[in-house]
DNA sequence: AAAAAAATAGGTCCTAAGACCTAATTTATC
DNA sequence: GATAAATTAGGTCTTAGGACCTATTTTTTT
């Protein structure tokens, strides 16, 4: 399991020791949403993994609503912290960074965290605005990699389009999620799923001009 | 809302009445589903909303488990049966056939139901055998249209090649759910976004070649 | 029309779980 | 080391909800 990054709450855990157990809650937490997902996290369940009382978890998170939101802002931030850290480790060239981070993102899904995770997230966001909000503003900064790399490999998309084509990007990659992730039936075979993600991604950006975006090659048949 | 296609299971609702009743029942939680997710569905809003007492609700499913599960099979029939009517009602060419079904599946991304529901699925099926069974059983059989066009429209490719394609295809569509469905932010840019992946597909499945799909064009930095 | 089967209503029982409370203990600060 | 703030334990109260039960009514079958 990844180290979780912690953005302590104003106002709460203002001792180090304070700290540690908004850790432990979170950390907690976060297993149990992976492991047997948000139906049935209860906080009862969150105290006895974190080895703390009801009450004491109360102190930290006054309901369910606080935890779950501090929780979900926590994971998000985690990973927005991941993107910067690819940002500046991938290769010289536009093209070899596109490729690394499709790679890098995809192979994430190996993990049990982000295969159990995300799907609760957009489950979530469906029923929950905060979440719909928070999940948009982190896919949002999840784009801005793939908008400026696609800028630069194809300069003659305007803003509008490379949007479209990042978001298309993002959005195809996320989708495979529950079934090359972990424990899904073609997680062996994710390495050439990624593979067919790459080229085929590659070549769109590439190659791909306003008009196919625009008008549709879709004729419906009689 | 479209219509639900109804599954009786053997040794309940023999009448025509009992019929009615377990449709009904099957809306009411399907729709309770679709609007306010897996983890506030209980019986007795099912019972509410279907105008029956709770009593009667356990006369045709004893426990939530059997409810769910017959609900997420009954939904899962009705797909399988939409599928099937693209096979026969798409065009001529198996290139204008390919188009034809990514348009259909991304169009219907439009609707409450499939937005809403499918991540439910996604999610559950992370933590339940059983629906991690029925949702492979149900992309298998949503892949098998898109192999056999595969195969017609690039014959250099093995059948596990193929299976692969098929596969990535398949995911990176539902990975646009969550993005261009009901209510989403992109919901507006979805027909661009269609031109985007129908454009993008056809051309990996006319142009992909084996070396592709098993050697990395990956080259990790320095 | 009688008998059997199916369908329905309206409960009760019991546990899980969220919210809340207070007293005791530990830690930091001056 | 005194004081205040922060942390912790261990409850109680209340409601929601799944499971279960029985009596009654409706429908089908013969």
């Amino acid at each position: 399991m990844q180290e979780l990054q912690l953005q302590v709450r104003p106002g709460t855990a203002a001792y180090s020791k304070g700290q540690e157990r908004v850790l432990k809650i979170l950390k907690s937490a976060r297993n149990l949403m992976t492991t047997s997902g948000y139906h049935n996290l209860t906080l009862r369940k969150v105290a006895a993994d974190a080895g703390i009382s009801v009450g004491n978890l109360s102190y930290y998170y006054s309901n369910k609503q606080d935890l779950m939101r501090d929780l979900f802002d926590t994971v998000i931030e985690n990973y927005l912290l991941e993107f910067d850290n690819i940002r500046q480790n991938t290769g010289d060239s536009a093209e070899d960074q596109f490729v690394a981070i499709v790679n890098f993102i995809i192979d994430d899904m190996r993990t049990q965290e982000t295969t159990n995770f995300f799907p609760e997230l957009w489950a979530l966001s469906n029923h929950d605005d905060y979440m719909a909000e928070r999940m948009n503003e982190l896919y949002i900064k999840a784009r801005i990699v793939l908008n400026e790399l696609i800028a630069v490999l194809n300069p003659a998309l305007n803003e509008e389009e490379r949007q479209q084509v990042a978001l298309f990007i993002s959005a195809s990659m996320e989708g495979l999620t529950p079934f090359v992730g972990y424990h899904k039936p073609w997680a062996e075979q994710r390495p050439m799923i990624a593979n067919i993600a790459a080229t085929s991604f590659l070549h769109l950006v590439l190659n791909i001009r306003s008009e196919e975006i625009n008008q549709s090659i879709f004729v419906r048949s009689s």
